[in-house]
DNA sequence: CAAGAGGGCATT
DNA sequence: AATGCCCTCTTG
């Protein structure tokens, strides 16, 4: 998504500048900020517009910090420093072989509180919610700022390696470990331990100084080691678990025991609830990697250790993959990426977005302090300022754009208001993109007013291409546009030929031939779909040309200036076709052309035929044009004629864009265009008559009214159920209430499986339900949908919240999978 | 990600 | 009617 305009990062919209211009594309998600009123005194070429600026910031760009000022609307990416950042990496030594002092062993009672002064603790970083070893340094009356989060051990330590520390401060203090902590005073007389304030110093954070704890956070030191038949479901331990790489080392948390499961003596698998200490902060499933290294959690009745008793030291943090942690190794995984060096830890400062370490000296050009701003982003992930626009900065021109004819002519055309140019709104997932075959529900007859809906239909999904298909594969559909003059049109036999052998450079859409045709791409797929062995050199001709693959053919209007049997407008689906033969030849337009000779496979009749006529008429068939666009039309026409009468000029007015303009409540003539905010589904367009009419009857009249999903035709000729598909209705007891309600638009033909669509689509991802399970609250989800809602603990229904329960059982549906594949044969084949 | 494609509109 | 031109979708 957004590739396009990601690498624009943000921008400010100058007038008489598209979307366009700045690489965004269709569904690319922007982040509108409005300008202020006031403008920045450095941004001078904003005074002169309405104040409203639209920044383009993709939310994949690392470098709009929330702070940035709208009215700048530069990327800043300011530079942090983690000075401290790298003080302890993983590759460095281990703390314990630091020599401890004496006065460091002695354990002092400070008078209150459950630990004494040297005494070794576990601290809980409340912002990870994970537990450090500490030690004792002083103890005091509970102070208002203690909490956890005061100087915790930097989270950005172990850089990229390290587990997401949740940066927020959502972690509360209390837990459900503090209750058990209190319940088992050692002392009576002591004050109330909540009221006690513990300054400790992170063992392996010493850069962090003293921290002052809340006793919630601090308790004795883990030292007891548990063996698997030592656990118990539902008992809480302490675990080593990496929420980032669950595969790879991380910190230390509490978990609770879910499932303990021996596959084998050697094979055991433990999976946990990690508990991160605020009263929701739980990862539920959690498979433990270091099965031998699960500590008991120890209650303050615990004797009291201190560092002459050992270090008590647990593996830590995410050890380097690379390097092995080894002190001595060059590394630029964990360690400077640029030299691999692991000195100066505190000249290393870690990128935020990809979290890589650079010494400040090996960055180029290098930096002489360590910044002060809040975030720092490597050359690499830093947008380069180059792409960004910034506010009054004129646009640079892309590569291609410059190539574009526009670059050089002063046209001032009015561009990407009309059909050539829009994009699709909805996309046909009955059938995957690669599918041979009639797309079900889609009677032969179909029309479509422009090519993107065709696209929408599934019937030919090129916007613009004449075949489609795969150069490996064959063709899956084609269309029939009449652009060589020398080709043939008989109707249920005609000639094609390949596409290729134009210039299309400076843009072109068409162009005169200027070279051979080769038996590739296209040209090479469409020959795939002939029965034949295939043959670049000489073409080839089918042994049995029904066993050929299905190609559908689309003839567009435009084919009628060389053949009578294409239609007066639009783009009309005309049934299956096989590929009989192919060659290459000389075209009239003297390059080499890949001819085709197509014949109709297809048991509906043809369009043009008597029974055909007779069948569209049943059926109701009439162009399909897109929401709104005849609407927009009749708008046009009426407000050009109304200007032409004034006198005025249409050129330089802006046109709605016919399929997003709505027929408006009251037709005023001076009124911009108004672009509507959601497009109605409309499965079925009227006539060009009809709506000219409605539209006349619309006007002030009444509000435009939600189209029905279906629209109820009548005297069309009726789906005809197989024995097969009405006993396998009759089976799907669970659906009856559906199957009874499409069932009633049997009578109304295609729309029967239309209907079938809409009743059988899965709520979840929106498509017909495939391996569908039927809830017992009557609901059709995808099995894989179903799992995925039940993986992330949602166990109710997705479409009606009903719950299922923890251990629901999802049988499929086989009877319904049967009936889905029978209507819309291969749709599954898409999944 | 680049190339290629019988689209559809406006201008000439 | 012919032609130039921008946009979008699909494939390799």
């Amino acid at each position: 998504m957004a590739s396009a305009a990601a690498q624009n990062g943000s921008a400010a919209m100058e007038d008489g500048q598209t979307l366009f211009d700045y690489n965004v594309g269709l569904n690319d998600i922007v982040q509108l900020l409005i300008r202020s009123q006031t403008d920045a005194p450095d941004s001078p070429s904003l005074n002169n517009d309405e104040g409203v600026a639209c920044v383009i910031a993709p939310p994949t760009t690392a470098s709009v910090p929330a702070s940035a000022t709208p009215t700048t609307a530069v990327v800043s990416p300011a530079t942090v420093a983690n000075s401290n950042g790298n003080g302890s990496k993983p590759c460095s030594p281990a703390p314990e072989s630091q020599p401890s002092t004496s006065s460091q062993t002695f354990l002092v009672d400070p008078g209150i509180g459950l630990f004494r002064v040297n005494e070794l603790v576990d601290c809980r970083d409340v912002s990870i919610g994970a537990w450090f070893e500490g030690v004792i340094e002083k103890v005091t009356p509970a102070s208002k700022a203690q909490n956890g989060r005061v100087g915790r051990p930097c989270k950005r330590t172990n850089g990229k390696l390290d587990s997401e520390p949740s940066s927020s401060s959502s972690s509360s203090s209390t837990d459900t470990h503090s209750t058990a902590l209190h319940s088992d005073q050692p002392s009576t007389s002591r004050t109330d331990p909540a009221h006690v304030s513990y300054h400790i110093k992170y063992e392996d954070y010493p850069e962090n100084g003293v921290v002052e704890m809340s006793a919630d956070n601090v308790r004795p030191r883990a030292r007891t080691l548990l063996r698997f038949d030592q656990l118990q479901v539902g008992d809480q331990v302490m675990v080593n678990y990496n929420l980032e790489n669950p595969e790879e080392r991380g910190f230390w948390y509490d978990a609770e025991i879910s499932t303990l499961n021996a596959v084998s003596r050697t094979n055991k698998e433990i999976r946990v609830k990690i508990l991160l200490g605020g009263p929701g902060d739980v990862i539920g499933d959690c498979k433990l990697q270091f099965l031998d290294e699960i500590y008991r959690i120890e209650t303050p009745g615990a004797p009291a250790l201190s560092a002459a008793d050992g270090p008590f030291k647990r593996k830590t943090g995410p050890e380097c993959k690379h390097c092995k942690a080894d002190p001595d190794a060059e590394c630029r995984f964990c360690s400077c990426c640029v030299c691999g060096g692991k000195q100066d830890a505190h000249m290393q400062l870690l990128c935020d977005e990809c979290n890589m370490a650079f010494h400040i000296y090996c960055l180029t050009p290098p930096l002489t302090a360590i910044p002060e701003d809040e975030d720092w982003y490597c050359p690499t992930c830093k947008n380069d300022s180059s792409e960004v626009v910034k506010a009054g900065e004129k646009l640079r021109t892309s590569k291609k754009k410059s190539k574009m004819p526009s670059a050089t002519t002063e046209s001032q055309r009015d561009w990407g208001k009309g059909m050539a140019c829009v994009g699709r709104t909805k996309e046909c997932t009955i059938v995957p993109s690669n599918h041979y075959g009639p797309v079900p529900g889609v009677p032969v007859g179909t029309t479509w007013k422009f090519r993107v809906q065709v696209s929408e239909a599934g019937v030919h999904r090129p916007h613009v291409g004449g075949i489609h298909g795969r150069s490996n594969d064959g063709s899956y559909s084609l269309v029939l546009a009449g652009g060589f003059e020398d080709e043939v049109d008989r109707g249920d036999e005609f000639t094609y030929t390949g596409s290729g052998g134009r210039d299309l450079s400076g843009n072109k859409r068409i162009g005169e031939h200027s070279f051979d045709q080769t038996l590739t791409h296209m040209n090479r797929a469409l020959a795939l779909n002939c029965d034949a062995p295939l043959n670049d050199k000489d073409g080839a001709e089918s042994r049995n040309w029904r066993a050929g693959k299905p190609v559908r053919v689309i003839r567009s209007s435009k084919g009628r200036r060389i053949s009578k049997y294409a239609p007066e407008e639009g783009n009309r689906y005309d049934g299956i076709y096989k590929v009989v033969k192919y060659w290459p030849e000389i075209g009239k337009c003297g390059f080499l052309v890949w001819r085709y000779l197509l014949r109709r496979d297809d048991l509906e009749p043809a369009p043009w035929t008597p029974e055909g006529i007779e069948r569209s008429k049943k059926l109701g068939l009439r162009v399909q044009y897109p929401p709104g666009y005849l609407e927009a039309m009749a708008n046009k026409t009426k407000r050009e004629a109304t200007v032409r009468s004034v006198g005025g000029s249409t050129r330089g007015r802006k046109r709605g864009r016919p399929r997003t303009a709505r027929p408006s409540k009251k037709v005023q003539e001076e009124e911009e265009e108004k672009p509507a905010e959601n497009m109605e589904e409309e499965l079925q367009s009227n006539g060009s008559a009809d709506a000219h009419e409605e539209e006349e009857e619309n006007t002030g009249v009444c509000e435009p009214q939600e189209e029905p999903q279906v629209k109820r035709l009548k005297e069309v000729e009726s789906f005809v159920l197989s024995e097969q598909q009405r006993n396998l209705i009759q089976e799907d007891e669970p659906n009856r209430k559906l199957w009874d309600e499409a069932l009633s638009f049997l009578s109304e033909g295609p729309n029967f499986l239309r209907k079938v669509e809409q009743l059988f689509m899965c709520v979840c991802c929106q498509e017909l339900s495939f391996q569908p399970v039927t809830t017992e609250c009557s609901h059709n989800v995808c099995k894989t949908c179903l799992q995925r809602s039940f993986r992330a603990e949602v166990f109710s229904c997705p479409a009606c919240r009903h719950d299922l329960g923890k251990d629901y059982t999802m049988s499929l549906n086989k009877t319904l999978q049967l009936l889905l594949d029978q209507f819309f044969p291969g749709y599954s084949k898409g999944r």
